[in-house]
DNA sequence: GTGGTCTAGACCACT
DNA sequence: GTGGTCTAGACCACA
C-alpha cells in the first residue's frame, strides 16, 4: 500500500490520504476486510506526522468506510460489494457531483466529453483481469458502464 | 438571480457562491457576456459581508468564468458554448473527478447508478426547449431534473 | 458560562467540557441558540489549550448537539424542546443506562432508591419555578435562564 | 455464563467484561458466593488474552464486587441483598448518572419517559418478581418530573 | 505493539 | 476575530 503525496497541493495532506485510500476501496484494490498500515507506521513511510493520518483514518471512519481496532489497527469496513449506501449519502453526493460536472461545462467541456471522463474513471475501477473473476458473483461485470 | 445560502454549512460562503454561479453559467442561465450583480448589492441580498462576495468574484475571475470591470462591473467571461477548456484545466478536473466517483463507488452505489446519476446531472443542465428564451423568467422548469 | 474541570480526574478533560455542556442544555440553562465562548477563549478561561476544547466543541457538534460556525462560533443546536432524539440514540443509551442502574443495584442500592435518584436528577433539570409545575407543558418559562 | 462480546466496539473489552457482570450481579443471576470462570478459561471462552480477564476481575475486585482466591479463583463478594453501598459510592455514581440522564434530555427525551427507561431497567434486573417487592414506595410516578 | 489524550505552537482559511 | 490544519512530543490505555 503506498501511496503518494503532493506536500505543496492546497488540498490538506490528511485529505490526500483520505482520498488515495477511497480510490482503492473502491476500485477494489482494498477489499472489505484488508488492513491498513498503522497509524504510526503509515506517517513514517509518508514521512508525515502521525496525527495527520490519525485524522484521515478518524474521518474514514466516520464516513463508514474503515473500522478501528486497537488490536489489529485499522481494517476496511466497507467495499463496492457491501451493499448500497446508507441513505443521505445520495443526496449530498450529488449536490457535490452536479457542482463538480458544472465546473467542466462551464469550462466548455461538452456533455458527451464530461459523460465519457466518468465513463473512463468508472472503468478505471475496475482494471482487472475480467476473465479471473468468473467466480465471484457474476454481478459485478456491470460496470463497463453501458 | 437568486442563490440560497446555507450559512451553517461546512462548505465556506464563499465557495457556495462560486459553485452556485458555475451551476448558472454550465445551465445556460448565465450566458457569456450577462452582468451579474454588484458585490456590495448581493453581500446585501444575502445579508453577508460583501469582501465574501469579493472572494467568490475573484475566484471565478482567477478560473476565468468572470471578468471584472470597473465601470460594467462583473461578467460572465466565458459559458458552455465559449469553446473548449484551457489546457490544464482537464487534468486536475478528472483527479476531482476520480476521487468523487470513488466515493460512491466505495458506498456501495453501482457504476451504471453512477453513470446514471451524472448523465442526469448533465440532463439539469440543458434548459429544455433552447428556444424557448423568451418565456426568460420561467426557468425554473430546467432543474428537476431525473 | 463558567464550568469547573478537575484536571486530575481520570475524566478526560475535553470529556469533562463535554458533560458540562449536555448538563446545561438538559437543565435549560443553555437554550437552543445560545452562543458558546469561543475554542480559544474558552481555554484561556479554563487554563487548558484550546486543542482540548475544540475536541470536546467538535464532540458534541458529532452528537448533534452543537453547531459550529466560522462567524459566531459555537451555538447549541438542540435542546431539551427541540423535539425527539434522533433513531438510534435511545437503544445505545438504554445499554449505558443499564450498566450504570446495574452497578448501583449491585453495590446494595435498592430499587426505589435509584429510581429515587433518578427523579431527583430529573428535577434538578427544571430548577425554576416549582410552583409552576401545574402548567406542564407551559414548561418554557423554566428555561430562558438568561 | 454466557457473554458476548463486541471486539469491534469502541467500549475496551475488559470493560465489557466488567459491565457485563456487574448486570449479572445486579439481576441476581450471579448471586453473593457464586463462583466465575478462571481468566483463562473465560478468555478461551471468548477467544481473547487472558489478561484482559484478568483485568477485568481485577477490577471489579477493586470496585468491591469480587473477590479472588487463589484456591477458588473469583468469587462474588457481594450483591443486591448484601447491604448499603461503601460510603463515598453514591456520591460518584450520581455523578455519572446526571451526565447520563442528562443526554438524554438534551436530546429531547422528555423527563416521564427518561423515568419510564429508567423503572423498566430496574424491572428488568427483578428475574421473576416473586413477590414483586410490594408498593415499592411508588417512585415510579412520574410526578417529580413533568 | 496498537490507538487515544493532552499539550504546544505555528500557520492558514474564513468572515 | 473565528475555527481548521499541521507538526511535534510526551504519556497513557488497551490487547
Amino acid at each position: 500500500m503506498i501511496l503518494s503525496l503532493d506536500l505543496d497541493s492546497e488540498v490538506p495532506i490528511y485529505l490526500q490520504i483520505r482520498d488515495r485510500i477511497v480510490e482503492a476501496i473502491a476500485s477494489g484494490e482494498l477489499a472489505e476486510g484488508s488492513s491498513l498500515p498503522s497509524t504510526r507506521q503509515l506517517a513514517v513511510d509518508l514521512g508525515i506526522n502521525f496525527h495527520t493520518v490519525n485524522k484521515a483514518y478518524d474521518l474514514l471512519r466516520q464516513e463508514g468506510l474503515l473500522r478501528i481496532n486497537r488490536k489489529s489497527g485499522a481494517l476496511v469496513q466497507r467495499d463496492a460489494r457491501t451493499g448500497p449506501p446508507e441513505p443521505g449519502f445520495t443526496d449530498e453526493w450529488e449536490t457535490r457531483l452536479r457542482t463538480l460536472l458544472a465546473e467542466a461545462v462551464a469550462h466548455g467541456v461538452d456533455h458527451p466529453a464530461v459523460l465519457g471522463s466518468c465513463a473512463a474513471v468508472l472503468t478505471s475501477f475496475t482494471p482487472t483481469a475480467p476473465t479471473a473473476q468468473g467466480a465471484d458473483h457474476g454481478a459485478e461485470q456491470g460496470d463497463s458502464a453501458s
